[in-house]
DNA sequence: GTCTATAAACCGATAGAC
DNA sequence: GTCTATCGGTTTATAGAC
């Protein structure tokens, strides 16, 4: 039994995966939130704005925890990008190609046109390439090597989504997922370093 | 001395790069390319999105002409995902972390909300990939590993984008870089495989 | 605090003068 | 082919009843 706030804030954010920020209006988040308009402003006075900085890092932080769920049950590394690119291919044919990244569309929309929003979304990124990081170093990786590793793969996980959703299939994920098994492998053992 | 239309779809794909599709209005397309109003719908009858079609192919193109020039210049692979990635770095902090992929963020806005307009975004993608591929098998790979490669020089580039210009800064783009030189390095040197 | 009504501005699209 | 005026409709945002 979510309170009205939360129905606002978890709706939001499935527009604005869907849709991005400025494709999506206020008027349809309370008709699909079935929430009455009044209620976006008395929770989130700064208007659109607000309701939208509250999404980016409340989806992303579901996101990364998500994400930790599936890395920490892995043995080593190569077996955390194998699943993680898995699931991410599951996850994307199962929604017919919507649920990629909760933030991306949003990232790049708001990168050159809002500041506040843009702060929001590069403290998600962070977040998750510290949490990545962290877990790179538990599979024995030197911290440079593993804060590398950890950006390698939201970085090709990222890119990976904007071409499975265009081509609507996995080609581009399966692609990016062997580039970092390769940047793994090439740490684990460093031949022609 | 451009004509109209080619100032209308020049304008526009700036503007879409930067603030999306639906965060750009017709009235600001026309007023900054210096244009009247009718002009967008004498050119496009078809309105918003046949605009929009043809920016997506136009400016896919223009970019697709662009790296096909810094990769013919590389005398192999290696050399050309250096040059490459250095390039777009350079431009991303020219630009002040706004020109990076043209059709992007447009590519996601569209991805489930306008069929036409997604499909105009995968022609380009794919028309991509098989110019990369090209260009890898002449490097000396074979087809499926350059269309592998160039899929994964792509996704990279893609996806170290949206970090880069999230965080406004290029250490997205130099792991993504290490990447891609390790999936080029494993195919020439397949000890693992 | 919940909800409705409405304001003021803007949207894409159209009509029609020139 | 250029340009302006305007139409509905929708947007964000606000005022105020309950």
């Amino acid at each position: 039994m979510a309170g009205t706030k939360e129905r606002i804030v978890g709706t939001t954010g499935e527009l604005f995966r869907r849709q991005g920020y400025p494709g999506t209006g206020l008027k349809q988040i309370v008709a699909a939130a079935g929430a009455p308009f009044g209620s976006i402003y008395h929770f989130f006075p700064g208007g659109k704005q607000q309701l939208a900085a509250e999404v980016i890092r409340t989806s992303g932080r579901a996101y990364q925890q998500l994400v930790e769920a599936i890395l920490d049950q892995a043995p080593d590394a190569i077996t955390a990008v194998e699943t993680g690119f898995a699931a991410a291919a599951e996850t994307l044919v199962a929604t017919g190609y919507a649920d990629a990244c909760p933030i991306a569309t949003v990232a790049l929309e708001v990168a050159s046109t809002d500041e506040t929003l843009r702060e929001a979304t590069a403290e998600v990124f962070a977040a998750w390439v510290d949490s990545g990081a962290m877990r790179f170093e538990r599979w024995g990786f030197a911290p440079d090597d593993a804060r590398r590793l950890a950006t390698v793969l939201i970085t090709s996980l990222e890119g990976a989504f904007v071409l499975c959703r265009a081509a609507r299939n996995t080609e581009a994920l399966a692609a990016a997922a062997s580039a970092v098994r390769a940047a793994v492998r090439e740490v684990s053992s460093p031949e022609g370093r």
